[in-house]
DNA sequence: TAAAAATAATGGAATAACTCCAGAATTTGA
DNA sequence: TCAAATTCTGGAGTTATTCCATTATTTTTA
């Protein structure tokens, strides 16, 4: 049942054009921002106010089926790529955002070496460093300082 | 030569009342923001200008004396455990931030499963959940969707 | 099928957390 | 000690986002 449609009624969301929409938009472009959003979404559906944008998304984001991810430095990111083991690796220079599978395994990384009576529900884990196209061109910014 | 004026003498930035003063309470308080660091160096020496704490904290980070960590949906926090190897647990409920130290050990965790041709130069891993005093409060409100 | 109730969408203003800038004050160093 | 460099300040500007009041649309009920 991977109807976008389906998705939304079955948890009593409202189906909507615009909804539709910010949901296609984000699965295809995935590490999106929400101006990039209303954009895309302008050009499927002609007009959508940015507010709007961030009323679908945060419904979107509150049911499970986004995702929002928000580096330092950066606007927040959305992808719908939800409920699987992955991580991101950021570049420091252009800031591309690709995905990568947990090192550990696809067991969720959800233990601390000591959780201080934390209960813990999820690890975020992002990877900084150079992409390929920036590597070569930029010197490294930041030594190794953290693990 | 852990003598915070020698500290940033040695690195050619000028010793001042500010700087020290940013650089203690940041040490007293690990995990604070730039807000509260203003009141605490207030307190300290009188006054000074909220934009003269981000120049001050601007210049300490980017000499790599402390470090900056920017937890979604919170301002800025700031810590003066630098070069080591720790991550960070964050109630989701009071915002509360401890350190843990990496799950995998010593040795900086800075490889990905795939890197896809990134260099890395940091792997920033936040553990997200509820502390020991807000779990018991408020209901869990999410779904261990990521590892 | 029309009125009432619920939910969505909109524009505009407000907010938080910074960042940028130009000038004044202070410090350094020849 | 005087010029050059650095630091500090207030104020304005920016970015990303949220809040609010109003209007539009959709769903429910009578």
């Amino acid at each position: 049942m991977s109807d976008p449609a389906e998705l939304l009624r079955t948890r009593g969301i409202q189906v909507t054009a615009q909804r539709l929409a910010v949901l296609r938009v984000v699965a295809s472009q995935p590490h999106t921002t929400a101006d990039a959003v209303a954009e895309a979404v302008r050009a499927e559906i002609g007009a959508i106010s940015l507010q709007s944008v961030y009323d679908a998304l945060a419904v979107l984001v509150s049911e499970g089926l986004i995702r929002r991810i928000q580096p330092a430095r950066s606007p927040a990111r959305f992808e719908n790529r939800v409920g699987d083991n992955h991580h991101h690796l950021i570049c420091r220079v252009c800031g591309r955002v690709v995905d990568v599978d947990c090192a550990v395994g696809s067991a969720p990384c959800l233990t601390a070496a000591d959780s201080s009576g934390y209960e813990i529900d999820e690890a975020e884990v992002i990877y900084w460093g150079r992409c390929a196209d920036c590597a070569p061109l930029s010197p490294p910014n930041r030594k190794n300082n953290d693990g």
